[in-house]
DNA sequence: GTAATAACTTGACACTGTCAAGATCGGTAG
DNA sequence: CTACCGATCTTGACAGTGTCAAGTTATTAC
């Protein structure tokens, strides 16, 4: 009875709730998580959660939260992990991974860029500061581009971020809600993409 | 007590059904339409509605193929009423057109492409029939851009369709799940992400 | 007119999120 | 060591959800 046994106090709970919580999601959808089946699986009351969460909407952003950061210690790190690469071929590395991380994380992706939080429920602001990095990262990294002369430099950057973030989150919500099935063109999908986006290299026509 | 009254049989229920349930929709979201506040407003009991609609799936499914139906109508008539438009301003048009759509029933466009129907429930074959319909024409077009060579002709029609799709619907989520926040920028947005996916006219660099 | 059937209602069940009030424990002040 | 306090957890309750089963009523077919 020394440990995960029946203290009345369990002593860890918040951090034991948050990856029960990760583990039923992961597996069944954001859906498949109720506060209550959540608080059976841990082995505590009904209520017991809402002394460390205020309610299931900060739950969700303490796993979306955590979403982002698992995504940008990835994507953050391509550059000098792939030095070898040219801006073209690192640019496709990049829209591979991201569309690699939606698909094998579905349903945290889901809950990092759904309606579920972000319109239905409130941001909380750790999660706003979190997410508002991720994209700030991706701005810089397209300026980057632009100067280099592998995107186009004919509109702001901020809008060339968002045009090109728009297609690869269209890709994995395309794929992630069952529209497209075929996961297999996975791959394909995602370099018609980036090679959509990217200048045509000088002669190329 | 000739129209609109209590009798016991309603007599356009199905379609009353279907109008108020629409109407919720717009206005709070699909979250916003339970059956039995549905049954409420229209004056039935809660189980009435089930007499017409197998579950809530079928009746969701029976809006998203409206929906269709009706986006299909707008974009599929853009050729012919702007004639004087060359092939790149037009699909900029198609592509504002689209996203014009999603913008201004955005309950609508969640439903039609939202998780709730393809991924949690289960499509109905008329929704699919539809749907696949208007991609069907998406397509057609797209290879009709690609030997005119405003688009791309390196990849496969198919990845092409499936990549630039990605884009409109990458955008009108982003707005649509309130990740994005500035609708005023849409138009613009929509203005650059086309501009990236043609091909840039010979000599632009 | 009677029988079949479509349309609708009431009752019930198992869920959900979360509030209010009470129970129990761990740690600290005296 | 004792008394207390606050953090932690529990039980009870409420209003809401989708939908099944069984009963009621009106419409239609013969």
């Amino acid at each position: 009875m020394n440990q995960t046994k029946k203290h009345y106090h369990h002593g860890d709970l918040r951090q034991t709730l948050l990856d029960t919580a990760t583990a039923i999601i992961s597996e069944g959808g954001v859906d498949a998580l109720s506060m209550r089946k959540l608080a059976d699986h841990v082995g505590v009351s009904r209520t017991a959660p809402y002394h460390h969460f205020k309610d299931k909407n900060a739950l969700l952003c303490a796993i979306a939260e955590a979403g982002f950061k698992q995504h940008f210690e990835v994507v953050s790190l391509l550059p000098q992990q792939h030095p070898q690469l040219d801006k073209h071929a690192l640019f496709e590395l990049y829209v591979l991974s991201y569309i690699r991380f939606a698909d094998s994380n579905p349903e945290t992706y889901d809950l990092m860029f759904g309606k579920e939080i972000w319109k239905l429920g409130q941001p909380s602001e750790a999660l706003h500061a979190t997410s508002r990095q991720c994209f700030q990262h991706w701005l810089e990294w397209i300026e980057v581009l632009q100067t280099e002369k592998v995107l186009t430099d004919q509109h702001p950057t901020l809008r060339v971020a968002q045009a090109s973030w728009a297609t690869l989150h269209g890709l994995c919500r395309l794929l992630n809600d069952g529209i497209y099935v075929n996961r297999d063109d996975l791959e394909e999908m995602g370099k018609t993409a980036a090679a959509m986006l990217l200048k045509s290299p000088a002669g190329a026509d």
